[in-house]
This record gives structure tokens, C-alpha cells and sequence, in this order.
DNA sequence: CTCATTATTGGAAATGGTTCCCATTATCAA
DNA sequence: TTGATAATGGGAACCATTTCCAATAATGAG
């Protein structure tokens, strides 16, 4: 039951106190809410899961814990779209790698990790090849793909 | 020097009518600065544009023409992070397939064509495994690599 | 443990890209 | 030419995200 790290707390504080950060109750919580999460979920989600948990919380330490974890690699931050970005715990905890298929009629968005391996390989080797030719230090990259959903492409393609 | 279509106006005049809609003067425009433009633009870098070439247009025309395009599959909406969407001419007239580089520390982007065959491909193959499981009838992807280039690497990464 | 330093906070206001509204104008088919 | 109506543009509305700042809380030193 117990993981390997009773006493000092959650995997992340060394992480944050490594960065210099310090830990404080509502970064707690957001990272809670985040861990806890297998969807992405956008900053007011975010806010409002927090603060079913820990009211103090404001929207503005949401936006900026969300931006410190994305700088530290530990949140990446998506845009379907909608206008809004999107936050999900890099891999690591529960989450595989994956990537995403968006709905452009609905928004709706699957995440898959069907051929994920042959595109993380190619895309270990394109990102070798960037690195090298245009000297940039790659730290991520994103695949998406966009179309209509079967409800969608009934409304709209014809039929 | 004369195209193939003397007398029967741009290219794009054919798809426009052909789904219905009008060719007005602020369309041409736009769609004049997007043909020659090379480059990913703002909204407001076409709005600019266009307005020293037709200064009757108004910005709201400019994004809604660009839903359009967007929507016609002939413009592709980009988002590389920084608060403003851009656009460029899907393939076809002068700009080849491409995939980008972004910097996340000065935003810079980088087009880049090297690797796209073999992405391309497993792409098609990806596409087609994809369409068929979730049925979905995708459309578009995007690819995108992010990190520093030389410049903000030498700032941040230690050094 | 106490204190001082200073990072962090939350609320309200500002920002800025994009969309909405609507009276006016322009396109295009007949 | 004309009528139906798509398209326009300007300003206001919208809304996700940032900024500002005085109050608060986390941390390290003593």
C-alpha cells in the first residue's frame, strides 16, 4: 500500500524544490486534481475541481502553477480550437503516451496510442535530425489530427 | 506570361462560387495577400495588408473570409503559443508541404520540409488506421516540434 | 521556536484576440 | 435594371488569460 516515499511527501515537491519553488496548499491541490485526472482539462476545470478541495484557491494561481509545471515539463498545455488550452500531466503517472484526434465539428477529442511506437520513433529520429541541422535543443513535440467524427461527417458530409 | 485562365479570373474564384459563395473585392484582396505571402500571418498582419491594397476592408471581414478559407480546406490555422492564430495558403500555389519548429522562448518559428516524406507517409498510414477504428473522416494533421532554438538556449540552458 | 525575508496569493481590473450585432451596401441571377 | 439576400465594417461584446498590488504564508537563519 504505502508507496517508497512515506515522510517526505508527494513525488513532486522535490521536483518544485529543486526549481526553487516553494510548496504551498493550493499547488498541492492542483496537483492533486491533475494526478487524479486521465482528460485534459482546461484552466477553469482545473479551478473548479481545486476548489471542491481547497476554496482559498484563485483562478490567477491556476494560470500560474499551470505555466510553472508547463516550463518544468511536468504539465503539457494543448490547443484544440475551442479557444481555450488544455492541461494534461506529462507521462509518468497514470497517462501513456499518447496523442490526440480532434473532432473540428464537435470539439470532441480521442486520444490514442494506436501507432504511437512507430510514430515515436520517427519522430525520435526527425527530431534528431532537426536538432542537429537547424541547432535547436527539441523538448517536445505535437501530433494532431483533425477531421469530423461520425456524427459529425453525418451532419455535415452530405447524407 | 498569361495563365492558362485569361478572362475568367483567379484561381480561387471557381471554389468560391462553387460552394455558394460571392466574390467581392475584399476577398480578392485577402486572397491576393495570401497567395503572395510566404509566411505564416496574423489576422491582423493580412488585415494590414489587404488594407494598403483595399483600405475599405475591415478586420472582421478579414477573420471571417479566413473561416472560410479555413473552413474550404484552401488556409490552414496555426497555433504556435503565442495568443494569435496564423495562417497560411494550404498547398497549391507556391508554399510546399511543410511542417514547423517553434521556439518556445522568442516564438520564432521555422519551417521545415526535410523528413516530410517519410512523416507524410507514416502519417497516410496513421491516418488510415485511425479513420478506420474511430471512424472519424480526418482531414488535416499537424505536427509541431517545440523547443528552444540556438539564440534562447544559450540564455536559458545554463552557460 | 521566532522572526525576517521574500515568494506566493487572490481579487479586481486590464488586456487583447476574436466574435457578435445590425444597419448599410454590394453581388448576382432573372 | 432590379430584387433577394449575402456580405460588409465599425463598434460593442465576449472571454480566456495577464497584470497589478496589497495581504499572506513558506522557508531558512538564528
Amino acid at each position: 500500500m504505502r508507496g517508497r516515499n512515506e515522510g517526505m511527501g508527494p513525488w513532486w515537491h522535490g521536483r518544485f524544490r529543486g526549481c526553487g519553488y516553494r510548496i504551498t496548499a493550493g499547488r498541492d491541490a492542483i496537483l492533486d486534481v491533475l494526478t487524479r485526472a486521465n482528460k485534459h482539462l482546461s484552466a477553469e476545470d482545473i479551478y473548479l475541481k481545486v476548489h471542491s478541495i481547497y476554496p482559498a484557491i484563485g483562478l490567477t494561481s491556476v494560470y500560474r502553477t499551470l505555466e510553472i509545471l508547463a516550463d518544468m515539463g511536468l504539465v503539457l498545455k494543448f490547443d484544440f480550437g475551442d479557444g481555450r488550452a488544455r492541461y494534461e500531466l506529462a507521462e509518468g503517472s497514470k497517462s501513456s503516451h499518447h496523442h490526440h484526434l480532434v473532432c473540428t465539428g464537435c470539439n470532441r477529442v480521442i486520444d490514442y496510442t494506436d501507432f504511437i511506437d512507430e510514430e515515436v520513433e520517427l519522430l525520435k529520429r526527425t527530431e534528431k535530425g532537426l536538432s542537429d541541422k537547424y541547432n535547436f535543443r527539441i523538448t517536445n513535440h505535437l501530433i494532431q489530427f483533425y477531421g469530423l467524427c461520425d456524427k459529425c461527417a453525418k451532419k455535415k458530409g452530405g447524407e
